[in-house]
DNA sequence: AAAATATTGGAATTATTCACCAATGACAAA
DNA sequence: TTTGTCATTGGTGAATAATTCCAATATTTT
C-alpha cells in the first residue's frame, strides 16, 4: 500500500464532486495527459481507495419527503439477536444507513426515507416493532436538510 | 412531469447501483437498444429525477476510521442563531450530514467522520463548542456501520 | 554520478456516444 | 374494425473518447 501523492488526490477529489467527466477532462484539470491520467484512476479503483461509482437521485422527485432518523434501543446484546436485527433491518430498502453506536449496551441509529407519515407508521408497527429484541424506539423526523454530502475530506491523508 | 414507467425505473435502479457501465450494457440491461436508451437517461437528468454521479470513496483506505453521530442542542432558536450554525458546519468537511430535527426546540443531528479520537476532541472543543448559541452536545461513536446506502427506494413512485 | 526503476506523453487501435431518420407500435375517433 | 395521429423505437454513420503500446523523460537508489 503506497502513499497518494498530490495528483491522486486531486483525482480523487475531482471524481468525488463530478464522475461524469470525461478522462480528458479529467486529465486536464488534474494537469496530466489522458494516458497516465486513466492508468492512475484504474490504480485506484484497484488499491481499494475508489469503491464505485453511482448516480444519486432526488429524493422530492421520487415522492421520498420524509427523511427520519431513529434510535432503537435493544432489550438484550445477544449475538443472535443483534444479528438477527441487523440481517432484517437490512432487507427494508427504506433504510439508509444503519449503525450500532455508544450510549447504552445495545443502540442502534437507523436513517430512513418514507413518502409520508401514513407509511412511516406502518412501518415502524409493522415492520420495526415486529422485530425481536427491539425494547424500545425513539424518531427524530428532519426538518431541514442542511446538509448532505458524500465527498469525504481528503486533507487527512497520508 | 409525466410518470415512470417500467423501464425508466429499470435504469434508475441500475445506475444507482453502478453509473460505472456503458450505454450499451444499460441498454442491454433494460431490455431496450442504445439510443432509445441514451435518450430516458439525458430525460431523466433534464426532469430532475438524477441529481448528480459521484464516486464513493473507501473511508478505511482515506484513514477516516471513526464514524460519529453528534446531536446538538441550541441555546435558541433565533434565526440568526441556527442560520450561523449552519453556516459554519457547512464549512467543516469531515461534516457528511447536517439537519434540523424535532424532539426539542432546536435540535440537529450530525454525520462527521474523523481520523481518530484526537481529531475528533480538537473538533468538538475548538470547533463545533466555539459556534454561537451551541449549548450541548451528545456524541456516538459508530462501533459498527451495519449499512450504508446511496440507492433510494423506488417502488414508492407513481 | 550512474544505474535501475517508475512514470509520462503521443500515435494508433478499439470502443462508445450522439444525432438523424425511417419504421414500428400505441391510442383515439369514427 | 379502420384510419389518422402521436410518441417511441432501432439502426446507421460521424464524431468523440478510451485504451494499449512504446519510446522518452523523470525519479529514486546505490
Amino acid at each position: 500500500m503506497t502513499k497518494l501523492d498530490r495528483i491522486d488526490r486531486r483525482i480523487l477529489a475531482e471524481l468525488q464532486s463530478d464522475a461524469t467527466i470525461s478522462n480528458l477532462e479529467l486529465a486536464e484539470r488534474v494537469g496530466l495527459s489522458p494516458s497516465p491520467c486513466s492508468r492512475r484512476v484504474r490504480q485506484l479503483q484497484e488499491r481499494g481507495l475508489i469503491d464505485r461509482t453511482v448516480t444519486l437521485l432526488n429524493r422530492d422527485k421520487l415522492d421520498l419527503t420524509l427523511t427520519i432518523y431513529i434510535q432503537v434501543h435493544m432489550a438484550n446484546q445477544l449475538t443472535k439477536t443483534l444479528d438477527n436485527f441487523e440481517l432484517r433491518v437490512s432487507e427494508f430498502d427504506e433504510v439508509q444507513e444503519c449503525a450500532l453506536v455508544t450510549g447504552s449496551d445495545a443502540d442502534y441509529l437507523l436513517k430512513v426515507v418514507m413518502p409520508d407519515m401514513a407509511h412511516y407508521e406502518k412501518f415502524l408497527l409493522k415492520q420495526l416493532n415486529q422485530i425481536d429484541g427491539v425494547a424500545s424506539i425513539r424518531t427524530s423526523f428532519v426538518l431541514r436538510q442542511v446538509l448532505s454530502r458524500t465527498e469525504l475530506p481528503l486533507k487527512h491523508v497520508n
